[in-house]
DNA sequence: AAATTAAAGGATAAAAAGGTATTAATATCT
DNA sequence: AGATATTAATACCTTTTTATCCTTTAATTT
């Protein structure tokens, strides 16, 4: 469904949120050791949802990564379109250039309807309820 | 969603679901003309699908690719699951080894609904219906 | 100034997608 | 029956994309 990319970005994303509660920040190190990642490549996923505002960051001592209040309140919905596009929420299911309403492809319904579920799944995923389900370890990102 | 692969090999079976009656073959060539796809990339899936039984084919003059009465009835969850295999209907939605029931990812509940959404479309999209839908031009595969 | 940490850019590896050439099977036509 | 034409099967090769790693640079704190 997701590439790996975003799978660690999505990964990473809710342990950066747990991590970082009153201006706390994270280091590249300690988030490849929390979400069990290569070290190199989160790092350039993060420099990317940086780049687009979706996570903060500080160089130096003490530095790291880090969610303003404003990017908690994201959703899986924004990581996902930021790391594969909106290909899937957008394209036709069988990757037909031509497909549309007036012009269908032979799954175009029953797909609309299935990607419209995972939209929304994704819009109503916030960081801030996935982090807090994984602080009370409802949820996990790790083997126990 | 699919691969590309995946995405082609859905294609040619329906196309070829629509050909195939009373005997009729459908070669390569047509299969490519009609479903708008690499040559020589689609023999190569339809060796497989052919190899698991869910297409037939038949070399020589007046040889191509058809279906048995059988094989009509299959559902695109067959054709996606030789393709691109279980992992989706299976596997964790953020990629992890140890995600379970007792141990669940943040996102386990909400993605083992939507795959078992993607999984009830699949299996009720028969082939026999998708390419009656197709012969009165309901749906397309194709620029008109 | 020194130490620490992310940013940036590129190098390498692996997987997916697409292409080429040869071989095997089958029908048709002498 | 045998030769020929046709068509899928097989094996291998190239390109593109995705994933991973490494090295250097820039920012920040102490």
């Amino acid at each position: 469904m997701f590439s790996k990319t975003c799978e660690y970005a999505i990964r990473a994303m809710i342990f950066i949120a747990q991590k970082s509660k009153n201006g706390q920040k994270v280091g590249i190190k300690q988030i490849t050791e929390g979400i069990d990642s290569p070290e190199h490549f989160i790092a350039k996923i993060l420099q990317d949802l940086s780049r687009r505002g979706l996570v903060q960051s500080l160089k130096g001592p003490n530095g790291g990564f880090y969610l303003e209040d404003s990017a908690k309140k994201s959703s899986l919905f924004e990581v996902v379109k930021a790391i594969d596009g909106d290909k899937f929420f957008t394209g036709c299911g069988l990757g037909l250039k031509n497909c549309s309403e007036t012009h269908p492809c032979p799954i175009h319904d029953e797909f609309k309807k299935v990607r419209r579920q995972v939209q929304d799944m994704l819009e109503k995923a916030k960081l801030v309820d996935l982090s807090e389900a994984l602080e009370n370890e409802i949820t996990f990102l790790k083997r126990k």
